[in-house]
DNA sequence: CTGAAAGCGCTTACAG
DNA sequence: CTGAAAGCGCTTACAG
C-alpha cells in the first residue's frame, strides 16, 4: 500500500508527488495539476495539495517532468566560452544569463581554452544533459559535427565568431571595420609606420582584424612592411618581447595596433618599461578596465560584449519559440574611444 | 512492433537505446551494459552495439539515467556567485569548473547581485534540476532555509562568506588578518590618520575587514576617528565622492585603506583627479589587473580567488564521495603586495 | 553472459 | 473537475 513513508536510501529523503498525494488524500494527477498551475482544479482541493506540499517541503523534479513532457524542455541552456575568467567571456556569460533568467532558464557553462577537442567534449556533455540550446564561442574551425544535432532539433547560436562548415545563427563584432577605424585613426595623426601585434591568426576574429589592418594601409597606399607584423602572441611574455623587438628595428614603428585585450595590456607594460609610452602611439582592440586611468589613457576599439551576449541569447530563445526564418549573422558595431595613446603624433610631425 | 523508425515530433528525432537495440538486434539491457562499460558483455555483441550506436549517432540521455540510477547523480553542480562578470566571481567559477570537469561534472551558474530573494529563487531553480551539490557565495545572512535540503542529502559548500544560521562547510579568505596587515603596513610607514572606505557593512567580509581595521588602530593605541570611516560605498560614484569628502576635511587622512576591489579603483580615480595620488598612501583589499602598471603601483592585500574556488569544489566533491566528518571553515591566507601606493609616507615624516 | 519485468518521478491521453 | 493506465529513456533486481 503506497504510504507517505519512504525507504531508507538518500534519494527517498526528498518527497515526491506521490508523497504529497498520499498526504492530501488525492491522486498524483491532481497534485500534478496544482503544481503546474492548471486552472481547472477545485479550489478546495488545490488548497489541500498546497498545504501538503508545503508541509513536506515538496519541490517538483524538473528532470523527471522533462522526460515525459511533450515539449521536452529542460529549461537549461549551455554556454561555451573561451575562458570564464576572462573579462570578455565573463561579460558574455552574464548578459546571456540575464536573458535566460527572465525566462526561468538556467545556464550551464564551460571554458574551451581555444581547444577544439575540449569543444567537442563539452558540447557532448551538454547534449547528454539535453540542454534546450547552445550559445558558444567556437574554439575549432569546423562545427560540421553539429549538423546532426541541429537536425535533431537542438538550437544553437554562435557568438563572437561564426561557425565553420555549418549554417547557424551568429552574433559577432564588426572586427574588420573596427580594425580599419583603428588604423585610420593612427594614419590621421600622421603615422606611416604602424606595427601590428596580434593573437593566433587561426582565430577568425584575429584574422578579420588583421585583414582590416591590411586594408586600411592599402587604402592609404602605404606598403605593408612584414617586419612590423607579429602574429601568435598568445602569452604576455611573447607580446612584450614582440614590442621590444619592433622598437629595436632600424626603422621602428611610431604607432602600434594591438588586436586583442591581453596583447594591448602586454604592450602597455612593455612601452612603460622602455619609457616610450608617451612617444609611441597605440590603439587596442577591445576595451579593458582602467584603460582610462593610465597615462596616457589607452585609446581602444571597444566591443559591446553585453550586446553580443544578450543578442545571442535572444536569438536562441526566438528560435526555441519557433522562429524558423533563415539563419543569419548579426553584426554588432564597435566604437573608437580616444583616450590619449591613439592621439600621440610621431616625432616627425611634432617637430 | 517496435521499429527504429520514430514518430514525427521533434524529440523522437534523437535515437534512444531502443533504436540502437533494434538496429543491433539485441535487448536494450545489453545496449545499456555496453554504453555503461560493463565488462561482462560478449565482445562480439559489444561491437554490434557500438556500430549501431555510431550509425544512429546515439548519445545517452543522462537525465533519464539519473532518474532511475541508484546514486541519483546528475553530474551537475550549481554555483552561485555575486556577479559572473566581476573578476573575483569569474575566477571562483573558473577554478571550480576545472575541478568539476576533472570528474566529468558540469556547472550551472547564477549571479545573485547581493539580493537574498534572488539567492532563494536560484537555489530552488538549482534544486529543481537536482544538482548533486551547491557552491555558493551567499547574498543573504540567513541560510537556515537550506537545513531541510541538507538533511535530504544535498551537499553544499559556502565560499568567500560563511553561511548564516546553518552548519555547513565554508572556504574563506582571512579577511580580518588581511585588513590588519594592510593597516599595520600603513602605520609602519608613519601614517596616523588612516581613512577606511568600505562596501555595505552588512556583507560579512566587509564587516571582518572593518573589524581588522579597528583592531589594528586599537593595537597601535590610536583613536578611531569616525570622520575617517565611510561604509556602504556600493557605487563608483559614492566611493569617489567619499574620497573627495575625506580629503576635504580640516585634518584629512594621509592614507586610505579601501576594503574592496571596486572601491579601490574608484579611489584611484578620485586621487588622480585631485592630483594627490603621489601624496596620499593607499592599500586596497583584493588585487586587480593593471594594479602594477599604474603610477604609483597600487599596493594590495591579494586574495587567492583560484584557491578559494578550487578548495570549495574539492570539499564539495569529498562530501559527495562520502566524507562525513564534521563541517568546518577553511581559511585561505591573503598576501600583501607592495607596489608603491602603500609605501608613500606622510608629509610630516618626509619633511 | 543475456533479457523480460518493474520502476525512477513525472505527464499524456483517455475515461468517467 | 478527477483519476487509473501507459509511457518518457533509462537502470535495477531478478531469472534463465
Amino acid at each position: 500500500m503506497p504510504q507517505g513513508e519512504s525507504g531508507a536510501d538518500a534519494r527517498s529523503a526528498r518527497p515526491t508527488m506521490k508523497d504529497v498525494a498520499a498526504l492530501a488524500g488525492l491522486s498524483i494527477k491532481t497534485v500534478s495539476r496544482v503544481v503546474n498551475g492548471v486552472s481547472t482544479v477545485d479550489p478546495e482541493l488545490a488548497t489541500r495539495v498546497q498545504d501538503a506540499a508545503r508541509k513536506l517541503g515538496y519541490r517538483p523534479n524538473l528532470t523527471a517532468s522533462n522526460l515525459r513532457r511533450s515539449d521536452g524542455r529542460t529549461l537549461t541552456i549551455g554556454m561555451l566560452v573561451e575562458d570564464a575568467a576572462n573579462p570578455f567571456s565573463a561579460a558574455l556569460m552574464r548578459a546571456a544569463e540575464d536573458i535566460a533568467r527572465s525566462r526561468g532558464v538556467l545556464v550551464l557553462f564551460g571554458s574551451l581554452d581555444e581547444d577544439p577537442a575540449r569543444e567537442r567534449e563539452l558540447v557532448e556533455a551538454l547534449l547528454d544533459r539535453r540542454v534546450d540550446g547552445l550559445v558558444m564561442v567556437p574554439a575549432g574551425r569546423d562545427q560540421s559535427y553539429l549538423a546532426a544535432e541541429q537536425q535533431a532539433g537542438t538550437r544553437m547560436v554562435f557568438v563572437d565568431r561564426e561557425p565553420g562548415l555549418l549554417g547557424a545563427d551568429a552574433v559577432v563584432s564588426d572586427n574588420r571595420q573596427g580594425a580599419i577605424t583603428a588604423v585610420e585613426h593612427l594614419l590621421a595623426h600622421g603615422h606611416r609606420r604602424i606595427g601590428y601585434l596580434g593573437d593566433q591568426i587561426t582565430i577568425p576574429t584575429a584574422a578579420q582584424r588583421f585583414d582590416g589592418y591590411q586594408y586600411a594601409l592599402e587604402y592609404a597606399r602605404l606598403p605593408l612592411d612584414p617586419d612590423l607584423v607579429r602574429h601568435d602572441l598568445h602569452s604576455t611574455e611573447a607580446a612584450e618581447e614582440a614590442v621590444e623587438q619592433l622598437l629595436a628595428l632600424p626603422e621602428p614603428p611610431t604607432a602600434l595596433f594591438t588586436s586583442q585585450n591581453l596583447v594591448t595590456i602586454a604592450a602597455c607594460r612593455a612601452l612603460r618599461r622602455l619609457r616610450k609610452h608617451q612617444e609611441v602611439a597605440m590603439v587596442g582592440f577591445d576595451d579593458f578596465p582602467l584603460a582610462d586611468i593610465l597615462e596616457p589613457g589607452i585609446s581602444v576599439i571597444a566591443q559591446d560584449a553585453d550586446a553580443l551576449g544578450r543578442i545571442a541569447a535572444q536569438v536562441l530563445f526566438s528560435r526555441l519559440d519557433g522562429d524558423t526564418s533563415a539563419t543569419r549573422t548579426m553584426t554588432v558595431p564597435t566604437r573608437l574611444i580616444p583616450r590619449g595613446s591613439g592621439e600621440l603624433t610621431p616625432r616627425s610631425v611634432r617637430a
